[in-house]
DNA sequence: ATTTGACGCTAACGTTACGTCATAGCCTAC
DNA sequence: GTAGGCTATGACGTAACGTTAGCGTCAAAT
């Protein structure tokens, strides 16, 4: 029968040498004998157990995970992957969120909307604003994407007096909360009101920060 | 002029106390005043740093760049942001094919191709025909995915035929691996022609490990 | 028989961005 | 003055190895 040291078997598989001490480290891939000099031998059956073992880290799967799929005959293996595709569909969302969020960005500098003149106002709305979208989005539902075209349409002028505009808002927002103003009285509610039509033209983006926002109020 | 000690600066900005030491220490948020008693004081300045810290790091950017990024104005943000954006896409195509790979294995899984009969067997398929479908598509253009569709709509029976034959052929190279068979030996060359062919109906998927294949012959 | 060079071993730190104690000082209100 | 809440600094843990470092082993060539 074949026997594999660990850099046979690693170039076999396509892993490093490492990998399998450290495999075996953690008990997912032990060899089947240890020669007297302690050297690490692998039979048919280890490699066959790695080639799985490869498959699944291939899915982005645990080692850990690993282990109890493999070693574990009563484990749930459809339901497993069926929650692991889950997270993988998610994780595809927040990534295509972000390269949205990353091109609007670099169309931004390339068009050297200032932005940059001051560069800490510069850096707040873009926070801000990215905390705020869902919120708008499901207040004035269909604005955003509308309100987005028009932005990445605008000329500097244009933007140029809606960021005045808008720093203005904030900064009224800014001196009510200083002043301890009741976030619920009528002012402060009117000052966001505008503030989120300002977002919605501005930006056009966010998580779901609420709690940052009351938080100013 | 405001000041927010940790738990206050970390409540408005949603992120733990944790994070705000951490970034102390990495050099990438100083507070403005150290009180006498060693606590750190934040001022405006430090909110709207942060903001940008976290309008960045929600881009996943790793913290380094954005040190980067905020401190040397004449880091050419774009270009970053660029090749961050290429990242992004290769990330999102790697989790496409994953996902459709583990939606294919939920698929055989719930079909009870057997693939569990024999689990070591069951295995090995998966993760060779993983490694090899790149170099199938290459040799084969076009038939890849009709291997694939034919596969989906296969039965039960015709599944273990296959397996069955792809077995055997499986077993036929190790012999003449294990004998010790020059690779580039006209025998050898055949058995991996059955091999690929089989490969394109058994599983239609791959990485591009030539070497391990090498590596067998 | 010895040298050489490739290969093997273990131990242990480095990586990323914090979470989670543990221990102890500080501050404010009652 | 004391309880309760906030703050500080370590320091270990995380995932999956990469990367030295120091040292033993093996097979072939001399």
């Amino acid at each position: 029968m074949k026997q594999y040291a660990v850099n046979k078997l690693a170039k076999l598989a396509g892993v490093s040498v490492r990998t399998l001490h450290y495999y075996d480290q953690i008990g997912l891939l032990t060899p089947s004998v240890r020669t007297s000099a302690g050297y690490r031998l692998y039979g048919e059956a280890e490699l066959l157990r790695l080639q799985q073992i490869l498959f699944y880290r291939e899915l982005d799967v645990a080692l850990k995970d690993i282990s109890n799929i493999l070693d574990d005959p009563e484990f749930d293996l459809v339901h497993a992957l069926e929650s692991h595709r889950q997270m993988l569909l998610s994780k595809k969302n927040r990534i295509e969120t972000l390269v949205a969020t990353v091109e609007k960005t670099i169309f931004h500098l390339k068009n050297k909307v200032n932005m940059n003149v001051e560069d800490l106002y510069a850096g707040l709305p873009k926070e801000q604003a990215e905390a705020w979208r869902r919120e708008a989005k499901e207040k004035w539902p269909g604005q955003v994407a509308h309100a987005e075209k028009q932005l990445l349409t605008m000329d500097k002028d244009s933007y140029r007096q809606l960021q005045e505009g808008f720093k203005a808002n904030w900064e009224i927002l800014a001196s009510l909360a200083a002043a301890g103003l009741d976030p619920a009285s009528e002012q402060v509610q009117q000052e966001i009101a505008i503030h989120y039509r300002y977002i919605l033209q501005f930006w056009g983006k966010a998580g779901d920060q609420a709690a940052a926002y009351k938080g100013l109020g």
